[in-house]
This record gives C-alpha cells, structure tokens and sequence, in this order.
DNA sequence: GTTACTAGTATCGAGTCGATATTATATTTA
DNA sequence: TAAATATAATATCGACTCGATACTAGTAAC
C-alpha cells in the first residue's frame, strides 16, 4: 500500500461525511439526531434503548439520553418503558418522524451517477474496512437479521436462533444489537 | 445499481467517520479542531485563511472562526495577518501542533488490514464519489498543486500558471484553495 | 467619494460531547 | 434474605459546534 492510501481514505471519509452533514442541518433536526432517527426507523424491537442507540453512534449513554430526549421533545419518537425490566426503555419512531425520510442526502444522488462496477467495488472496500475497524475496536456490527449466524432462513421470513423467535419477512431485514456476522 | 447501495454506502461513510470521531476526542483536541488542524499542516500559504477553512470544512466563515481561535489558544497554530490586504489572515501551525501528528486512526489502522488490490478500488470509489458530489454541490475540489490543471511539472518542483509562481517540490503537494482538476 | 463588496468576528440559542454523579431497578452472593 | 454489586437511564457541568444574524473594518467599483 503506498504511504498516503491510509491517510487518503481517511480524509475522503471525513470529508464526505461533512459534506453530508452540512445538508442535514434544518428541518428543525441535526446531523447527530439524524443519524438517531435513523438507526431507531431500521433496528428491531430488542436493540432500540438509549444503551443500543450509543453503541451504535460509539458514543456514551449520556450524550445518546439527551438527543433520544431532543427527539421526543419534538415528537419525532415516543419512549416505550419495559415490562419485565422496570429500568429499560424502547424507543420507536412516530408517523412525523417517518415523514421525514423522503429527501435524498448529496452522497446518495452522487451515488446514483456512479457506474455499476464502481459502486459495487466501493461497497466492497467500505464493509470490508468497517468490519475490520469495527473488529479491532471491539465494537458490535450491528447487522440485519438475514446476515446473522443465529439466522435460519426459513420458508416465509426465518427464525433467531439466539433468541428463539420466528421473523416475519420484513424483521429479518431490521439491525439487531445482537448481530453476530456469519462465518 | 441496487435499491439499498446508495444508502448503505452513506450509512457506511457516517458509521466510520463517527468510529474515528470518537477516538479524535481527547488530547485537549476535539474531532472538528482535529480536522482545521489538519487541513492547515497541508494547505499551501495562500489557502490557510478562515475562508478557506470554512470551504474546506463545508461550514461557514463563523463557525471555523471559533474553531481557529479555540486551536489558537490552544497554542496549536497562530494567526499572521496580511500586508497588503489588513482584513485577511493567515494561519500557520505550531511546533506544538505538529506534534500532535503522530497517533494514526481507526481508519487509518483498518486499512493496513486490507489487500492492496481493495485498497485501490477502495481509494478510486472515493474519488469518484467525492468529485461527484464536490460538483454536484458547487464546492471547490481542495486537491494538490500537483493534479492541477494549472500546474506545470519542471525539472525541480513545479510552476503554478494562475499565480505565475514557480513551486519547491513539497509545494506540489500542498492543498490549494485554486486547484482545478486537470481533465 | 459614496456605494458596494469582502474578510473576519461577536453573540445567540439549541445541541453535541465526555465526565461525573445520581436514581432506580436487577442480579449476585454471602 | 439481606447486603453488595451491577446495570439502565438521567441530570448536570464546561467546552465546544453550528447556523443565523448583526456588526466592524478594510477594499474595490463606479
């Protein structure tokens, strides 16, 4: 690898994602609650909490309290205390905050000017160098269900192994906090 | 291109770039001073003012102002005012800041584990998607004297044919706030 | 020589962020 | 089973980001 790649990767990263960020702005909502918003819209039921939420974001619970409660203030998700866990909380998102999802971020328009090839190799090269970060950091993948190796596919939806649970065809499609990648 | 490429390809872009935001913070450094700081060791002289920053950064002249005054007093680079125009300025990093150049990123780690073959498709995705969506939004490209359509290689450095100046070889590859992709 | 335009800032309000401490609930273990 | 420990979520703090707005001081254009 030549010298630079390393620090060149990186810097398109940052940058990308600021140019991103920039156009995340307004709306009344901000990049970090985006990225929020957006995680409880895709993970199931079991990995919707404050604690889920922070890992995911690699960020403390803390700071993850306070954008869930941003959020909620501006009725964009509703808090679901537990049942069987007095201290737990789920998150799920409303209809307004579901309303939001429609415009297009400038990275995925860029994408979509991008050539076949192109963007399968880019995909390839980014899951390969978040799961080699991810693994060195220890942190979780947060995966769909379908990649799972506690996933068995069955004949309609499949079934989580680990927490022995049927899935309907569209939960094996949501992250889990549980995701563990098939060998 | 497949329905969910372009969003997990963003999905992926914001996961990293939050993976190596959370272990640029520390060091009395924060990732968005992290990123002025950087972008001024590798700037070229004419491209190290507030302005520049705040384009480079895709935020406004205001915000950056902050930022540089925090690293400013941080005694990490130091503001040099202009002869000839009394309103402009031009940063200029310390010892001090340098020094901090040495831990290198998540990211930066992550890619050494990769092949060199994913590596340059890697890179050369990047590239693409980031010229795309620099033109798409109007933003200027940042790229080194080097790859410039103005720049003519010599036998000792270069010579930059908009600012008639002749350029040392490390000067060919600094970040100037003029580049213009070479077609 | 007035009228733009430009470079940089101060200030505001909402919010991120890590750190720390606290509350309430669960789980372990003695 | 009671006491120690662990866990989930929050509140609070201080430094800072961020866009918006308003402002100052130089520079350029007419």
């Amino acid at each position: 690898m030549k010298m630079n790649d390393k620090r060149r990767i990186k810097e398109l990263i940052e940058r990308l994602d600021r140019i991103t960020a920039a156009d995340e702005w307004g709306d009344d909502i901000n990049p970090t609650q985006w990225t929020a918003l957006s995680y409880l819209s895709r993970a199931n039921s079991f990995s919707r909490s404050p604690s889920h939420v922070a890992d995911f974001m690699t960020t403390t619970r803390g700071t993850v309290s306070q954008t869930l409660k941003a959020l909620a203030r501006k009725g964009l998700i509703t808090e679901i205390r537990s049942e069987h866990d007095k201290r737990s909380i789920s998150y799920s998102i409303t209809e307004k905050g579901e309303k939001l999802f429609k415009k297009e971020s400038t990275i995925e328009e860029a994408a979509l000017q991008l050539g076949g090839e192109e963007v399968s190799t880019l995909l390839a090269g980014l899951e390969a160098l978040a799961r080699t970060a991810l693994k060195q950091r220890g942190y979780k993948s947060f995966g769909v269900c379908d990649t799972c190796s506690y996933h068995r596919k069955e004949a309609e939806g499949g079934y989580c192994n680990l927490l022995n649970l049927p899935l309907s065809p569209p939960q094996t499609k949501q992250i889990c906090h549980e995701h563990t990648s098939a060998k």
